[in-house]
DNA sequence: ATAAACCATGGACTATAGTCAATAGTCAAA
DNA sequence: TTTGACTATTGACTATAGTCCATGGTTTAT
């Protein structure tokens, strides 16, 4: 598929695509054609932009997505080095979540706490202390 | 407390103490007193800008903490206001939290189809269909 | 056939979130 | 008293993740 296509189906503008490309996190493209100097996408890149969205989004960078695709990509058949690798991906998406809960629970905090004031009075009050003397 | 106090506690460098001081996540900050040109910073700012690391974390821009301090701090007494931004917040979390779920379900979903090829064969594999005819 | 929409490439530009260096003054411990 | 650590301010620099523009060629629909 050309770039127009990947760009359209996973929702992100071509820059990003040939950004994503020259950084590897889009691969198998073609040789501009010789005949229309127009390049082909191999179709597995939609796969790989949407997961890189989705690790993205919870604060992942581009290196570190990349760095995700190339362990997978690059140990196919290494079982062993797949099974530890996916195994503490899954454990710091567990350590986000709790992480998540626990800002959660902050809010939650600051909810029951309205009208009978408690913690956002220590947290959220401007306490004016202009100390002026040494 | 002076400013390398409070990076100290915070964890975080002076010059992001500087930088949020600029961007309003850090308030209560007095004029630099006249006789040492040092300035005071009041004491909440530690619990500001531990929420800010722990909002920072999960993909808030600073820009988005402040928005949530100002209204919390700003809507003291609007239990209503408060109730509702409040609520909205949890939301969002919910929805995070449950993105990250599925993201982790991703991965384990490649974790179980190891050995027996799946869905992986489709996402992780380079097809080096090299199109070289029109 | 011609305009609109597409493609490639390169470089400039933007926003975000810092970090670092220069300058200059202050405090604290040896 | 002098060195090292602290402070303020300004401006430059960095990395990340894009976006936008210019140029020039191509494809497609009218």
């Amino acid at each position: 598929m050309k770039i127009g296509q990947l760009a359209k189906i996973t929702g992100v503008s071509r820059d990003t695509v040939r950004l994503y490309e020259k950084m590897g996190l889009v691969k198998n493209v073609s040789q501009p054609y010789e005949y229309n100097n127009y390049k082909e996408y191999g179709d597995e890149n939609v796969e790989r932009i949407k997961l890189v969205l989705d690790m993205k989004k919870h604060g992942l960078k581009l290196s570190e997505c990349k760095e995700i695709l190339d362990n997978l990509e690059n140990h196919e058949n290494d079982t062993e080095f797949r099974k530890k690798f996916l195994t503490q991906k899954i454990e710091e998406l567990d350590k986000k979540i709790k992480e998540l809960n626990a800002l959660k629970k902050t809010f939650e905090t600051f909810l029951e706490n309205d009208g009978e004031c408690d913690k956002q009075e220590e947290i959220m009050k401007v306490k004016i202390t202009t100390k002026e003397e040494k």
